[in-house]
DNA sequence: TGACGTGGTTTCATTCTGTGATAAAAACTA
DNA sequence: TAGTTTTTATCACAGAATGAAACCACGTCA
């Protein structure tokens, strides 16, 4: 992950800089040192200490020798989000329902930023082992993330293109920018997406946008399962559960 | 909940009160209005609003004509910190085998400031259909919270009952400051906490806290069930069971 | 042993950010 | 319509946030 853009003309410098060092500690599982922390965001030592002094102290920080982590307080923002979000009181019962009529996980994600959290998740009758739990980053350009990325604005897709220039799928291959292309706009034209082990090996997931009122993607909506049960035979009779669950919680958002 | 107090002469006064901001964000499952989250903070409108537009910027707050909430973005923060807490790791394994053993619904929290927040939860044999969910902001003056009070400073046990003077238990009786003291006195000696229908109704819990190496409390743990399913013939049993994993942890942690 | 590199902490003068009073513009009420 | 509350916009001033520099504590290597 590289230094966020520094560029941002904030009229809040501070606010923007701690959120800077909070985004890096988000996307790392391992605890980060001081110098490591500063050099990710882009922002001075001294500058960075200062913050995370405060954040530690308000407990959204943690910190030992190892060096700095994720703080426990930062639970009670997630636990926040999804008591108090309207596209997650309207899509659970659907998730619900999706994952207990295909028999696969059903997922419910959007975006933020350049990249995608999963928000809510039903596990299937075959319950699948590989995690894929809320809150964790995932990339917009692999995998169900292009139903995403399919309806971003022009200049926000160049950014997403330019920043993750060095993603390979799961299977080790590197997608081309033309296949990127093609394959949003499959999804803009089918209204779903099939990925066959783009993001996680051996993990395959049909996709759908959720799109509201004025045609802006508000998130998606999946399901997943192992390759070997998700074959091409269920592709569209799956997809029509997908899109159809998709289209309810679009009709409830309003 | 009041204004967090504005004494704090910190370094970054814009990122403190950004924090006081989230705060109240995060203690709200409703929308609540500029004017509100400015009057509950002690903020100035203006400021409130700056730093508001920041942080929705950045998604971390999101926006409607109903009000402001907790934004998509805190959900990577939650997973960060559950995926790098070394606390966490090292009381998963425990925690599930406290569930399997009691066949109680187990549960590991910590303190964070003057709350406290469920961080680990295992479901037992007889599922609860009660939530006590993950990062949800509970009291540390009720039921198993008290575990946790129990090793507060005594300056921090001063702020802690001045600021929730009004919390009553679940079935409408208030505790008085003596039968509290006399709570935490007996959490000290027995190194367990046995609450009956304190902090909801219908529900028990058995609480042990966690002490590092230097006697100081870093978390606790718990079991709850129906106050039917947990009487005081088990009480016995399972608190030794409780308390062997609160000593398993412990020992993890070094 | 001493020179060097790396990571962390502290200090302090300067500057530009963050502040809040004020006011205007909306959004509601009645 | 006028009256009330909430939100947005403006702007001059105070002082908060900044980053250079110096300092400390480690290692490692010659």
């Amino acid at each position: 992950m590289p230094a966020t853009d520094a560029s941002s003309a904030s009229n809040m410098r501070s606010l923007e800089r701690a959120i800077d060092v909070l985004e890096v500690l988000d996307s790392s599982t391992q605890p980060l040192r001081l110098s490591e922390i500063s050099r990710r965001a882009g922002l001075h030592v001294a500058t960075t200490k200062r913050i995370l002094t405060v954040l530690e102290s308000r407990g959204r920080v943690e910190h030992d020798e190892a060096g700095f982590r994720a703080g426990l307080a930062l639970l009670f923002g997630a636990h926040a989000y999804l008591e108090s979000s309207p596209l997650v009181a309207h899509a659970r019962p659907v998730v619900q329902e999706l994952a207990s009529v295909t028999g696969y996980t059903a997922s419910l994600f959007a975006r933020s930023g350049l990249a995608r959290a999963v928000v809510l998740r039903v596990e299937g009758t075959s319950p699948m082992r590989y995690v894929l739990p809320t809150g964790e980053r995932l990339p917009l350009t692999l995998g169900a993330g292009k139903v995403l990325a399919a309806y971003l604005e022009p200049d926000e897709l160049e950014r997403l293109v330019e920043s993750e220039q060095d993603h390979p799928s799961a299977t080790g291959e590197r997608q081309t920018r033309a296949e990127l292309d093609r394959d949003l706009a499959a999804v803009r034209e089918q209204g779903y997406y099939f990925a066959l082990q783009e993001r996680a090996i051996g993990v395959g997931s049909i996709a759908a946008p959720i799109l509201n009122a004025e045609g802006r993607c508000v998130a998606g909506i999946q399901i997943a399962g192992r390759v070997q049960e998700l074959t091409e035979l269920r592709e569209q009779e799956v997809a029509v559960e997908v899109r159809r669950a998709a289209a309810v919680i679009a009709q409830k958002l309003g």
